[in-house]
DNA sequence: CAAGAGATCATCT
DNA sequence: GATGATCTCTTGA
């Protein structure tokens, strides 16, 4: 259908990265179903200076998938009831990665509308707890390959024109003192699936 | 519609 | 013992 992206592509500057994840699908295979959707909007978190990163406070056991080599799936508990996926970019040692925080969904509908227990499509998965529960994505992905298993992504041709891609301030960082400011969140203007405008 | 609170736990101090 | 890279529901204008 699509090409699936191979590890060269995570492994390269992580701003580069979030941004041209924009417009590909993320899919999962599982059970012979498929589910898929259309990555809207993204956020780069990057090394151990980046006050935002969990990195900040060191290689720790949490973090340690973050120094992971690219292509590496982050997950982590959130909120003591959400998971967040990400993917590791850059060298391995380095701790960067691209948290994806909103899908359109295109594939697998039915599944993700009863793994959310709503219909509304722009509610499926606009939000990284979303997403994670519309894919079934938990702490069992946490350190697994994204470019060789059930889970990867794939460019179907669909990424937008760079004046469709819209630049804004993280959410839900406001303790990363400078970092805050960073416009190190990417989304798809206009897009239905955005978590936030 | 906007604002606020509660849910609930792995990880770090 | 405190705190989130969140979401949903309730309240009140």
């Amino acid at each position: 259908m699509g090409k699936k992206l191979p590890p060269s592509f995570f492994k390269r500057p992580t701003l580069r990265v979030a941004q041209e994840l924009l417009g590909t699908y993320l899919v999962m295979k599982r059970n012979g179903k498929t589910r898929a959707g259309k990555i809207v909007e993204t956020e780069a978190y990057v090394g151990e200076d980046d006050l935002a990163c969990h990195a900040s406070k060191g290689r720790t056991k949490r973090t340690e998938t973050l120094y992971a080599k690219a292509g590496t799936a982050y997950v982590y508990m959130i909120y003591g009831m959400y998971y967040c996926l990400n993917i590791v970019t850059e060298r391995k040692d380095f701790p960067s990665a691209v948290l994806i925080r909103a899908v359109e969904p295109a594939e697998g509908i039915e599944e993700m509308q009863r793994a959310r227990k709503t219909k509304t499509l722009h509610n499926l998965a606009s939000g990284p707890g979303k997403l994670c529960m519309a894919f079934g994505i938990g702490k069992a992905m946490n350190g697994k390959s994204i470019t060789a298993g059930a889970l990867y992504i794939e460019d179907r041709g669909e990424r937008p024109a760079a004046k469709d891609i819209a630049k804004a301030k993280r959410i839900g960082v406001d303790y990363a003192k400078h970092c805050k400011h960073y416009l190190w969140r990417f989304y798809i203007k206009s897009n239905d699936s955005v978590s936030r405008k």
